[in-house]
DNA sequence: GATGAATGAGCATTCATTCAT
DNA sequence: GATGAATGAATGCTCATTCAT
């Protein structure tokens, strides 16, 4: 039984190319994880090539191999990061509760995270906004996906309609500044003085200052 | 004929030394003058010190005895749109007037004048953010500046010292981010309903929706 | 069950050995096929070793088996589209003719390899020139040899003695170059003008007008 | 009398612009001699331009500021020889002889400027064969150059219009060819063999045996 | 004092080649 | 034997900064 000639041989399949995929998925996330510590040490502009392909452990060949280039990382390191916090912060949401006490769980969730890990949360809130037209864009989707997700607790609120148009996109900006602060300033201490900050500007307009508090203090 | 060596030459004094420095701080001006242009219409990033040069019509040497470098060079350009701006928004305060009043003044007089200099308003609160850590700074020092004169009006308000801490922090970076934002869309007609959205995050929360409304309609 | 080491495992011998050789023939002869067309599509610099194998459907390492490098493998492409084309111009040779016809039969041979297999010409006559030195001397050996050739023709004319020592470097030079620059121009029609003036250049000189002319008209 | 602020001064002129204009040409007029050199010597390929700034004691910034590229450079280097050539070419042929002397003297000084000059004539002969589609186009102007004037010559002779077309093209291309070779395999020696064996090539089919060899002997 | 020609460190990127699987 | 992931040397190029004039 001869082997076919190697121009007749079907890619691998099953196993092997199962296999052969992870390894990939594998090897890009481990460039991934080096490359958010990089750009978050150092940050965008400041960081080369060289820089990533040396904590990365691999040659700058493999890094082209991966991404398209330097910005091209970066934004995958940003969604990597958007897309894992967003998992983590999904997770925490209690189910069948009332919308405040599920804002509450995630800004909690949120300042549990960016306290565990200040390299993503560095990339997603500081290092995006400096890392080119397209990062850029990036960050500005964000904020708008929050907005449109706060701006749901509209009607949850007597008032809610009489707030103006552009309440909740000044409101998102407003906490991803404070983090954005906090993270530079390297104060992520008083977490729970925070948190009760963020629920003040956050939740209460929607639902008064009454049902804001009441989830903090159990 | 041999000249002196420099250290003998004297330093010319009165007059001539006046003029001099009146000379100097007229170039700087028009340095100042054109790298605003040059830097809001490129980008920081995109600005090389012969775009500078070039359109301020000097020798790069020139440059370099003005400035310690390209972001030195910003950082005045910066220091230069915040310093003017400041000006012409203290001028428009109405003496005696009501402190929502007067917020209303400056608010209606910032729109103005981001309209009138689009690229003024570019470098304070778009390129500010890209042009390296020192500017960086400068732009949260201003903001903080915001805040702390914000946090003024907190007497006004019979809830006032309910309000979070940091509530003055985000609604200064609320309103930031929402001009930053309609300044890179190019957006800045519609001047009338952008002031009430203003008005209702920066104006209501401290003298309720009656008192903020009322020196709209006048 | 341990496998040899490789010092100790028999050469496959007979049968075996002949039908191994068969198979590597072969291949080689796929991938020179490939190659050739990669080579005159995208000519020997911007070819890449990638853009063989992908067209071949071979690994990179089964490249490196097969050849020393990128050169080697032009200097391959390059002597079988030379083996070839010897072969099919040979065939076409009238025997028992007089020199005048059979130069003339090469001659239209020629043109009509050219015009049926412009990649494989575009190899032999344009690419040969840029592929470096080692195939460069190639390209001097196979006009080094048309030309002993041609000298060949001496003995056929009276003042055959009388033209210069390297007459027939500069005709068989002349030649290549007529055929490399319609094959640049992709100006392959007219074949009969072509070949007609090639006889007055290469075939006039050693029998005459006359003796040159007859054969055309057959 | 105060001088002008920069900006309204005039660019200078007269004696300084010539002045700096000489500057820049002569600068560029060493570069492209080095750079002659280091392209003779290395070939186009293996010449980088960190070679080429060493050899011409130079930065790659003014190299830069200097030529849009390597083949740019490449193509100045060509243009420089061949206009250095033809002007000495020129002032070779003899006034008011008849054609055949006017070719034997510019053949003549050719052959005496190969030999004089082997770098330049490496780069107009070889090297621009292998410098990219641009300077194989300026090559093909060059001996499309040559083949009109040499297609001028066919009033002189009784059978100038029975000769083929393309019967130029090949002389042309036959005569670099030699020469090319010469030049490659380094033989410049027996000058007079090969000037009479050009000779014999380019002028005699065009004023026959006896015309053409007289000048030879005189 | 002003100039801008010159510098060269530093960057992103390509691709021929190797070698572990 | 065949594969192709990994390598990294090498390249062309930009631009902030210096300094001789």
């Amino acid at each position: 039984m001869a082997s076919l000639p190697p121009h007749l041989m079907k890619k691998p399949v099953g196993r092997a190319r199962v296999s052969q995929e992870l390894v990939e998925h594998h090897q890009r996330e481990r460039v991934l994880a080096a490359a958010t510590g990089v750009f978050a040490k150092r940050g965008y502009t400041n960081t080369t090539i060289d820089h990533i392909v040396a904590a990365a452990r691999i040659g700058v060949g493999s890094f082209y191999a991966l991404f398209d280039g330097k910005e091209d990382c970066f934004a995958q390191v940003f969604d990597r990061v958007v897309a894992t916090s967003r998992a983590q912060l999904t997770d925490a949401i209690p189910a069948d509760a009332p919308w405040e006490e599920q804002a509450i769980a995630i800004l909690r969730a949120l300042l549990g995270l960016i306290a565990e890990e200040p390299h993503a949360a560095r990339i997603a809130l500081v290092e995006v906004q400096t890392a080119g037209p397209e990062s850029l864009a990036r960050y500005e989707d964000l904020l708008e996906g929050r907005t449109a997700v706060l701006k749901k607790a509209r009607g949850l609120v007597a008032e809610g309609s009489e707030l103006p148009e552009t309440f909740e996109d000044a409101t998102i900006a407003g906490v991803a500044w404070l983090l954005q602060q906090r993270l530079v300033a390297g104060e992520m201490e008083d977490l729970d003085d925070l948190l009760s900050d963020l629920v003040g500007i956050l939740v209460e307009p929607y639902v008064g200052e009454d049902r804001a508090a009441a989830p903090l203090v159990s």
